[in-house]
DNA sequence: CTGAAAGCGCTAACAC
DNA sequence: GTGTTAGCGCTTTCAG
């Protein structure tokens, strides 16, 4: 457009008013300061020039923001996005706003958004990372900015973080599969590298020890997408009977939605012949063509505990009891694996 | 912890390194402008010391930041998290960040993040928002701060938009039904109070329309999950075999997918019997039992198209040649609606 | 309860 | 190429 539009500032909403600057700073930030009437003229003054107070101006002088950051690999991910729903809320409540922002699992952009976000003079980071950062969280700490390591036990006790138990939730998995009477298991996902997956697998296999009898097939297989577990099943379909595993843990429900669809399709039956459990219970395994059982780690509740974590650290809150929090997920059974 | 970290600021590193306070910003904005020598000894000033710049005292004398917003009504939505993959691509190209701030779908939050957003002086807003916010968005434009609306068609011409023609989208859907042979359709979907769903079934009455013979049966159903879905086919199913419709328009795909998935295992076949078409191609779409097809709104090119749009608005670059951009959906054929 | 004034950290003139 | 300096808009003592 190229018009500038003058600058409502404190001082222009004070001529108006026909009071002080400081008056109107009052009246901002302690309203029950100022008289009656002038909190009146202030307001109308307010109002008619469309003030909108400086940020900038604002956190320079206080020295910090109100804000919160809330870095995560992918916010279309409904884990991430039930924890944000959990930590808006919360951080709401502690007068905090949360700006989210997605580094798409590109380190080079988690990166800069850590930059960002503490140039910003954010009070605090909420970081999910399938990365090792605690040393450049320990740095950030270190500036002023503290933040909670969502997703991944910290390992050093200075770092707060929320995590979930996933060799428990593997375990899980692989102990319920032997529990309704499978002996050949296939472990279906990966890569090992993720450390998510490195820890479900750790489970399955002490799950498996455990039984002396169940034996584990790992099935390599990449990306963790239903497509991909559509690929998984047709190669077992195709496998003769007594090579084919009798339960399957996929590592995720993209993985376990595919492999069910596939193996219904193609004649193997669901639970009967092949039973099947995934992992995160995100919403399409309940509505899965054969409903899927999951492994289902806390979703709201994660959110919340995570943020009240940073409030504790912030000061806000009394100090937490614990600076790790590490929760254990629940089985959900559906028909993917019961045999009554 | 409670030990304040002595703050580094732009003083503390010229101090270091032995240079003026200006040369130091020099080096940080124009680093062309500094000797390579002084430019050396101000880096490892900043290394050492572990100098974070801040951006309210760079913005406070600048008048302006360099971060963009994103408000949505829901992260976890797949149509809004692609967007903003285009959106941040592009944006970094322009040396610009995002913010996302997700309103949840409440008014009040969507209002508190405008607010936020217009006192953190950003430089432009993308906003997506299921209710009228015209009104709002103009007056946040004529105190400075442009915007471009994200997924409905804006009435002003001064309010630059970003949208997909629904009416089209439910035209194709139909059209393709009632010419693959179908004459009882039925549209399943709701509310009509959302723009959108209207619009769909509008391009849907319009089909029904031009085919002369062709009728349309709406089945008022939500929310537009899955789970609704099953039912509304259970409800189909029930139904003689001449009351029930030959083909359905699903307002989009998860109610779609519900639909397919409840009368194929209960013995309606599907497309024989009843052919589905569904809407937002939806990664599920692709990979359900019976694959759906889907009208496909574009998605990494809508949230380029919406952040160049801001960008020429900003004058970053040249004007737009209409600030009204729609984009026509596409149709993607997959079994559920396949008749050879 | 109100006003005056200092200064938060940084950048961009402007002089040298 | 480099240094000096004047504020950007706001909050908050401190007097009155």
């Amino acid at each position: 457009m190229g018009f500038e539009v003058p600058r409502v500032g404190i001082r222009e909403v004070a001529a108006a008013a026909g009071v002080s600057m400081g008056t109107v700073s009052h009246f901002l930030n302690h309203p029950d300061r100022v008289s009656e009437e002038k909190a009146k003229r202030i307001q109308e003054a307010i109002d008619r020039l469309g003030f909108v107070r400086n940020n900038a101006g604002r956190q320079l002088r206080l020295g910090h923001s109100t804000t919160i950051a809330y870095i995560v690999p992918d916010v279309s991910n409904p884990f991430f996005a039930t924890i944000a729903e959990g930590v808006e809320r919360r951080a709401a409540q502690a007068g905090l706003s949360v700006f989210v922002a997605n580094s798409g699992g590109d380190p080079a952009r988690e990166d800069s958004y850590l930059d960002l976000f503490e140039e910003h003079g954010v009070r605090g980071m909420l970081v999910a990372s399938p990365r090792a950062i605690e040393d450049r969280l320990a740095a950030i700490r270190g500036r002023g900015t503290p933040s909670v390591l969502v997703g991944q036990r910290a390992s050093s006790p200075a770092q707060p973080s929320v995590s979930i138990d996933d060799v428990s939730g593997g375990y899980t998995a692989v102990r319920h599969l032997v529990d309704i009477g499978c002996q050949q298991i296939a472990f279906v996902g990966g890569p090992l590298s993720i450390r998510q997956v490195a820890d479900r697998l750790q489970g399955a296999s002490d799950a498996i020890r455990e039984s002396g009898s169940a034996t584990l097939e790992i099935i390599a297989s990449e990306p963790r997408v239903i497509a991909t577990g559509h690929k998984v099943a047709a190669e077992l379909i195709g496998r003769t009977q007594g090579r084919r595993p009798d339960g399957i843990f996929a590592v995720n429900d993209l993985l376990g939605i595919g492999l069910v669809q596939t193996l219904a399709t193609g004649g193997v039956g669901v639970p009967e012949e092949v039973a099947v459990v995934g992992y995160d219970d995100i919403e399409y395994a309940e509505n899965s063509f054969v409903p899927l059982s999951s492994i289902r780690p806390p979703h709201e509740d994660f959110g919340v505990a995570a943020i009240d974590l940073l409030l504790s650290v912030l000061g806000e809150t009394p100090p937490p009891p614990e600076s790790h929090l590490v929760f254990t997920p629940d089985l959900v059974v559906r028909r993917s694996s019961s045999r009554s």
